[in-house]
DNA sequence: ATGTCTTTACCGTCTGGCTGGTACAGTAGA
DNA sequence: TCTACTGTACCAGCCAGACGGTAAAGACAT
């Protein structure tokens, strides 16, 4: 009957997200985010017992989504030399599409209390080692990475100066130079 | 005397980027910067009549001391070609380094009010256009750009998983490409 | 030089609204 | 009846900003 009805807490994750998109990140506040999914904020703190673990909840969704998303990548992309760095590249623009705005947990954590990144520092860490062994050139290979992660934090920041069409096409060459120029 | 007497607004700014720093970018309060700055509120107050004047006088600030190293910068590579992206990357790295934490402004306006950001995006779109306008290869100088943007995100949000001196050479890396392979 | 008047730059207190979090009484389904 | 959850009422702390001082430095007239 209801499709929409995902589980609670995803329910209050995409809330979350949609909440700090509207307000701002550094505004999202519980009452905001149990009003946007419908919800009393009695019901918000039965889900996450406070606001660290809803931000928490928020970070691990979205790393989650970007692992599994770089696996499926990867997969597809078997044996190709710097199939790494592609997968990391087709990840970073898959997920930018499919929702932009999920990034924007990354704001709103960072502002409200920067200790709760460590996760993403460490799978920061562990994709960088990857890029720095599975590369035919580690240098270029993390400049083009940190390329596409620049697209991303223009985005959720609202300061890319480029259309949405012209981000995908710098998605584009991006995947394009990491098969020709290494 | 004292050199480092300042004039107030100038130490405001300072103490706001290092609470900006400490607490984290969301937790910004005028009682915290007041303090920091060994100044009462209604001193800060004076010469800030609100706490949006404080933040849009930081971003002021970052963008104006950015664009006074881009047009030095610029100076000094006269004629060469790519002169505007070799300038462009050539301020981020330096301003980076003369003091990292200039940047938290933008972290510190976005989490409290987006709005803020407007000036920034026009700073951005105008420095894009000339990226545009001004190189051999337009794609590839966007790439360097976006790369040298990463970095800076990386640096503001405590992610990177590269040292301080991997981080250098990264710059220089990206320097190098900007007279090669373009 | 003396007294008054203004301006500048700042101080410290107060307040009302918002926020995170708690307590608890309820309710629907198994 | 037990479990899983909802929703209301409430509180204590924090925050932005308003406001009424005040001390020091001129300005001006006498």
């Amino acid at each position: 009957m209801s499709e929409s009805k995902a589980n609670p807490r995803d329910n209050i994750l995409d809330a979350a997200q949609r909440v700090a998109g509207k307000e701002g990140a550094g505004n999202l506040t519980l009452d905001k985010v149990a009003c946007e999914c419908g919800m009393s904020k009695g019901g918000l703190l039965y889900n996450f017992p406070n606001k660290d673990a809803l931000l928490a909840g928020m970070l691990d969704r979205l790393l989650e989504q970007h692992r599994s998303m770089m696996d499926s990548e990867e997969k597809s992309l078997a044996g190709e030399p710097n199939a790494c760095l592609k997968a990391m590249l087709g990840a970073n623009a898959c997920h930018e599409v499919a929702d932009p705005g999920v990034y924007l947990s990354l704001l709103a954590a960072s502002a409200h209390k920067p200790e709760l990144m460590a996760p993403v520092k460490e799978t920061l860490a562990e994709y960088y080692q990857r890029l720095q062994n599975e590369s035919s050139d580690p240098d270029m290979a993390t400049i083009l990475w940190l390329a596409a992660e620049g697209l991303i934090f223009h985005a959720i920041l609202g300061l890319a100066p480029y259309s949405q069409s012209e981000k995908n096409r710098l998605f584009q060459k991006l995947m394009q130079i990491s098969e020709e120029a290494l």
